[in-house]
DNA sequence: GCGCTCCGTGCT
DNA sequence: GCACGGAGCGCT
């Protein structure tokens, strides 16, 4: 019989302790321990009992076993919240290439570090002209130091006791002797603060349209019936999927259980988090990257004692600690700021599914131009596929027309406005209708270049270009170096060198000198970066103070304007270009997202998309507005290429500041990979230079493994894990695994 | 997080 | 020479 070890994380709060230890599974234990289990295990030199999870169960031990304690029993309610997130966080440790401690970081809300040094309050218990007469009766008495406090109070009836002793020089002394009188009270309560600020509202409901309540009662039929495969609702733009989810979560919450709601944060508007405000009270809570760490785990403390009962948040929002979770709702499923760019880079789709079968709840997902991998698992019945093919009130669909750039310069105009799109701006404005120009930014860095011999300006640490900004500096993205704007070519000397135009601020100037009449808007990141400023931006352009807004990918994320009936999209073609297996998806989507801006009021809209490459059957399709004919092209080509989500794919990332001793460990991956793969079952790509190969001095490698069969990978993955472990020779370099991203 | 060790301080 | 206490270490 084979001695079986597990690794434990003891629940003890504490960056020191932010590691597993392995303890001796006990006989009659064996086969039976599974991770994200709570076991009592003694810990430190008292032999002191604690809680633990099981985050993995090995038959190797990795430390000395003499020296190992047994654990010591199971927690026999082994099924509270905490366990389950556990087993999540082992599930993405997993999944996604990270160490336990890194899952557990993303998961487990972050308890303060300060032990919560219960935050003491001193509050009046007196009524105002009381404590007046009070305070009379000090100043008589000259006790100045009640005097104080006295004062302090009747300005605000609740003060901090710390700021009681600092600023008002008080002692602990005057305030006990306060607080024996009767007239104050000294105490300790939390105080949680609602990030929802609103005045009271009434609840409404919104009746569903006909095709709303069909999708509505097929998915509650589906629930009622034991279906619980996750749900996949293709709606196209302005179809009310809002709607929909609402009636699923009243659904759920009538049955007492709670919901999550996910949207991406760029969507994560005052507007939003008020339509849902509006309908379930305040028994909804949001989650945005604003809230500091302590807002934060608040939230989730509140979440867990069961005052709340609907979170709404961007991916982080997902790992809210529902006791009783009854529905996970992604909208803008398709979105790609629901895949982490931080270890573990989970994506909170696939999470949010492996959650869903860990809690026994169902998964909705809704977008209007789903993902292709979501659909299709829709279309081979892994999940369930719902469509709203017409907008809510049977508005049209905009019409969308596509430029041909390359026709356009043939005839002579060299602007980046197209003379389609400059008449058609010309008519909105005269009926003083709204329009939207937006970039796809996605690819393009305003770089800087000599005109004369071609040279263009690169960051000296990281393989990429650098960018121009107004103030007359050239900027690293990625590692944030800064350099001022040579007045010649170094290389050649030649003076004539500057900035590719094609960047917002320039199209604002071209837009405000071709229509002088009108007002414009700018939309990005220059514009936003105060805080408030995206918010005021929105609102500026909701109230029609401007005719004209100009922005990029954030311009055209869920965001309702009722007056806009054209939008221009600059350069379609941009993100085709970009070296990923899903520029033609993103492309898609984008072109698709920013037509659907357009006549969402009781105008019809237009959309006019330019491009260089008309041809192109993601432009075709976004002009079209067909996602199917988009699908099925695509899933053709990723079948043909092996990509996922037919085929699974694994990235091997390897950073380092030598280059050869990069070069060399990728080599020794692939090598152990061949050994490893002795069938020749695997795809394996590379190592080659990452697109960007340098970021801040560290150079880039990649390998890709392809294979259709998931669990294969998976093996290959943690055989692989192992081997960067045990070799020394790796220490020097990052690797970073990372699956179908 | 908590008990244990180590070492400085101060008293005998 | 020893008792006390605060800081910091390590826990599987």
């Amino acid at each position: 019989m084979i001695k079986t070890y597990a690794d434990i994380i003891v629940d003890i709060t504490s960056e020191k302790l932010d590691r597993s230890f392995q303890y001796l599974v006990p006989q009659h234990l064996e086969g039976r321990l599974q991770p994200g289990m709570q076991v009592q295990v003694p810990f430190g030199n008292g032999g002191r009992m604690i809680k633990g999870y099981v985050i993995r169960v090995t038959d190797q031990p990795s430390f000395d076993v003499s020296r190992m304690k047994e654990i010591r029993g199971v927690e026999t309610g082994s099924n509270s919240i905490e366990s389950r997130l556990i087993a999540l966080a082992a599930w993405m440790r997993e999944q996604y290439g990270a160490t336990m401690i890194q899952a557990l970081k993303t998961v487990l809300p972050v308890k303060q570090k300060m032990k919560q040094k219960e935050k003491r309050w001193i509050r009046l218990l007196l009524e105002k002209d009381e404590a007046e007469n009070q305070l009379e009766l000090c100043r008589k008495k000259h006790y100045v130091a009640r005097q104080r406090l006295l004062e302090a109070l009747l300005e605000n009836d609740t003060i901090s006791y710390t700021l009681a002793m600092d600023k008002l020089h008080l002692t602990a002394s005057v305030i006990k002797a306060m607080e024996n009188t009767g007239m104050i009270r000294v105490q300790a309560t939390e105080v949680y603060r609602n990030p929802i600020q609103t005045t009271e509202c009434e609840q409404t409901k919104a009746l569903l349209s006909p095709a709303q309540r069909e999708v509505a009662d097929g998915i509650l039929n589906g629930w009622r019936e034991n279906d619980f495969r996750p749900v996949v609702i293709h709606g196209v733009t302005g179809s009310g999927k809002t709607q929909v989810y609402m009636e699923l979560m009243e659904e759920v919450l009538n049955q007492g259980k709670q919901v999550i709601l996910l949207i991406p944060e760029i969507a994560l508007t005052y507007q939003t988090v008020q339509r849902f405000y509006r309908r379930f009270g305040d028994r909804i809570s949001v989650l945005h990257s604003r809230l500091s760490p302590g807002e934060r785990s608040d939230q989730f403390e509140r979440a867990k004692k069961g005052e709340l009962q609907v979170m709404i948040g961007p991916r982080s929002a997902l790992f809210t600690p529902f006791p009783n979770l009854g529905l996970i709702v992604i909208d803008e499923e398709h979105e790609t700021t629901y895949q982490s760019e931080t270890v573990p880079c989970y994506h909170a789709r696939e999470t949010a599914i492996e959650r869903g079968n860990l809690e026994h709840c169902p998964v909705v997902l809704g977008s209007a131009t789903p993902s292709v991998d979501a659909y299709y698992q829709a279309q081979n019945g892994t999940y369930r596929l719902f469509e709203l093919n017409s907008r809510y009130e049977n508005r049209q669909m905009p019409k969308v027309y596509s430029v041909d750039l390359r026709k356009e310069l043939k005839q002579g105009n060299r602007s980046i406005l197209s003379s389609i799109l400059q008449e058609k701006i010309e008519e909105r404005l005269k009926k003083k209708e709204q329009i939207m120009l937006f970039l796809n930014r996605r690819g393009y860095a305003g770089f800087f270049s000599c005109r004369s011999c071609g040279t263009v300006m690169k960051c000296p640490h990281c393989d990429v270009s650098l960018s121009q900004h107004r103030n007359g500096k050239l900027v690293c993205h990625y590692c944030g170096y800064e350099t001022r704007q040579p007045q010649q070519c170094p290389v050649c000397g030649s003076p004539y060198i500057g900035g590719f135009r094609a960047g917002t601020q320039q199209i604002e100037e071209i837009v405000k000198k071709r229509f002088p009449q009108a007002k414009v808007l700018r939309m990005d990141l220059d514009t936003t970066r105060k805080k408030e400023g995206h918010a005021n931006i929105l609102a500026a352009f909701a109230n029609q103070d401007a005719d004209i807004l100009i922005g990029t990918q954030m311009i055209v994320k869920g965001h309702d304007f009722p007056k806009v009936t054209l939008v221009g999209v600059l350069a379609a073609d941009l993100s085709l270009n970009i070296n990923d297996y899903r520029a033609s998806e993103r492309t898609f989507q984008l072109l698709t997202q920013a037509a659907g801006r357009a006549g969402r009021g009781e105008k019809p809209g237009e959309a006019i998309i330019q491009t260089y490459q008309p041809e192109h059957y993601s432009i075709q399709a976004a002009m079209h507005q067909d996602y199917r004919a988009f699908y099925e092209e695509e899933i053709g080509y990723r079948k043909l290429l092996g990509y996922p989500p037919v085929s699974n794919l694994l990235a091997i990332h390897g950073s380092c500041g030598n280059e050869e001793l990069l070069e060399t460990g990728m080599q020794y991956i692939k090598k152990f990979l061949n050994r490893v793969d002795s069938h020749g079952q695997l795809q394996i790509i590379g190592p080659a230079d990452e697109t960007v190969s340098k970021i801040a001095d560290m150079y880039r490698k990649v390998i890709y493994i392809k294979q259709e069969d998931h669990q294969l990978l998976l093996r290959a993955k943690s055989r692989l894990e192992q081997y960067i472990e045990v070799n020394s020779g790796f220490r020097e370099i990052r690797i970073q695994l990372d699956f179908n991203h």
